[in-house]
DNA sequence: TCCCAAATACTCGGTGCCGAGTATACGCAC
DNA sequence: GTGCGTATACTCGGCACCGAGTATTTGGGA
C-alpha cells in the first residue's frame, strides 16, 4: 500500500529534509524558529508517527544515529528520492487542486438566524474587532520580517493570510451593517420570530 | 466531565432537533436536502457517536422508540432546556472567536520556493481556474435558491463564502502575474537556485 | 407474482491524532 | 558540590473519527 496524504506535518518534514538530515526533535525546534507551526500544526505526538510512516514507505531513511554527551540516543533521518518526487508532487497538489475544508465559521454563519438580531450584530461585531487585531498584529509582523531583509517569497504564505483576513473584515462589517439596518433579505421574518 | 463542543456536526444535530423531534437517520436526511453537509462534514459514523454523546450529557434525549411498518426501531431524539442553552451558547462563541485553522493552501504556498517558478506558476495558475468554477457554480446555484424565494439569511454561508473565493482568486491572479513577470519579492534568488 | 435495485437504519473495527507524561542531562546560583 | 529549573528527546494510552459493511424493507418493472 503506497504513501496516503493526510498529514501536512508529513511534508513539511519532507521540507526540512530536504535541506539537511535532522533528527525529529530539531525539525520540531527548526519549524518553531522558522513560524512554520503557525501554518503547519505541530505536536510531538503527530510528528514521530509521520517520521515512521515516511521511513516505511522509504520516503526517508534513518541516516545515523548520533551520541552526543551523554544524551539519549538521536535518530538522524535524511530524505530520499523518492522522498524527493514525493515533496514535489504532493506540493503542486496541495497549490492547484483546492482542497474541501470545514471552516468554522462557514458553520456557524449559516445558522445565525437562530439567534436574535441584537444578538446576531453583537458577535459579529465582536468577530471583525478580532480580526481586526489579527490584521494589525500581522502587519507588524510583515513590517518586522521585510525589516530584516527577508524576502517576499519567505513570507508569501503571511500575505495571503492578511489578504483573506481583510476580505472577511470587508464581508463581516457589510452583514454588520445589513443588520443593523434591516437590510439583509429575510430580516422581517427573522425579527419576527424573536420576539 | 462536561460536554465538549469538538466536532461541528453536533451543533447541527442540536440546530435540527430545536425544529423538531427526530431520529439520526432522519437527520442526515434532512442535512442533504438543506445542502448542510457542504458546510457541515457528515458521515454516519460521527453521527451516531455525536447522538449518543449529546445523550449522555442530556443535551438531547431518547424521546421514543417508534416502529413504522415492518422497520427496524428507530429511537427519536428530542432537544432539552440545557441543549437549547448550549446551542445558542455555541453558536455565539463560534461566530464571534475566529478559530485557529490551518488551511491546506496555507501549507503548500509557504513552502512554492521549492519548487522552479515555471512549475509555480502553472499549479498556481491551474488554481485560479478550479477556483473561477467554483465560483460560477455557486453563483448558479445563489440564482436558483433565490428564485425559488429563498431570503438571502438562508443562504447566507454561501454568501460569505463567495466572498472569500472571490478574494482568493484576487490573490492568485496578483501573484500569478507577479511571478510571470519576475516581480515577487525574492524572484532572482529564486530563479537562480533552480537552475 | 417474482425479482432486484434502491432506500432505510445503523454498527463496528480500524486508524490517525493528540498531548500530557517520563527520563535524562545541562547549566547556573548559592 | 548540591540543588533546581530548563532544555533535550521521545513514548504511550486513549479517544475522536471514519466509512465500508450489514440486514431489512419497499417499490416497481417484466
Amino acid at each position: 500500500m503506497s504513501f496516503k496524504r493526510m498529514n501536512p506535518l508529513a511534508l513539511a518534514v519532507l521540507a526540512l529534509l530536504a535541506e539537511r538530515p535532522m533528527h525529529p526533535y530539531e525539525m520540531a525546534q527548526t519549524m518553531r524558529e522558522r513560524h512554520q507551526e503557525e501554518v503547519i500544526k505541530l505536536n510531538y505526538g503527530s510528528l514521530y508517527t509521520v517520521v515512521e510512516q515516511l521511513a516505511k514507505h522509504e520516503l526517508i531513511t534513518a541516516s545515523a544515529t548520533q551520541k552526543a554527551g551523554n544524551r539519549p540516543e538521536r535518530t538522524v533521518y535524511a530524505i530520499t528520492d523518492t522522498g524527493t518526487a514525493e515533496l514535489h508532487d504532493w506540493l503542486r497538489e496541495l497549490i492547484a487542486v483546492p482542497a474541501k475544508e470545514y471552516p468554522r465559521f462557514e458553520a456557524g454563519i449559516s445558522m445565525v438566524g437562530l439567534l436574535p438580531p441584537d444578538d446576531a450584530l453583537a458577535v459579529v461585531e465582536q468577530r471583525c474587532a478580532a480580526v481586526d487585531e489579527q490584521l494589525t498584529a500581522l502587519a507588524v509582523l510583515l513590517e518586522r520580517l521585510a525589516g530584516m531583509g527577508l524576502p517576499q517569497l519567505a513570507w508569501i504564505e503571511l500575505d495571503y493570510r492578511m489578504a483573506m483576513l481583510r476580505a472577511e473584515r470587508a464581508w463581516l462589517t457589510w452583514f454588520a451593517t445589513a443588520t443593523r439596518e434591516g437590510a439583509v433579505g429575510g430580516y422581517d421574518h427573522w425579527e419576527g420570530k424573536h420576539r
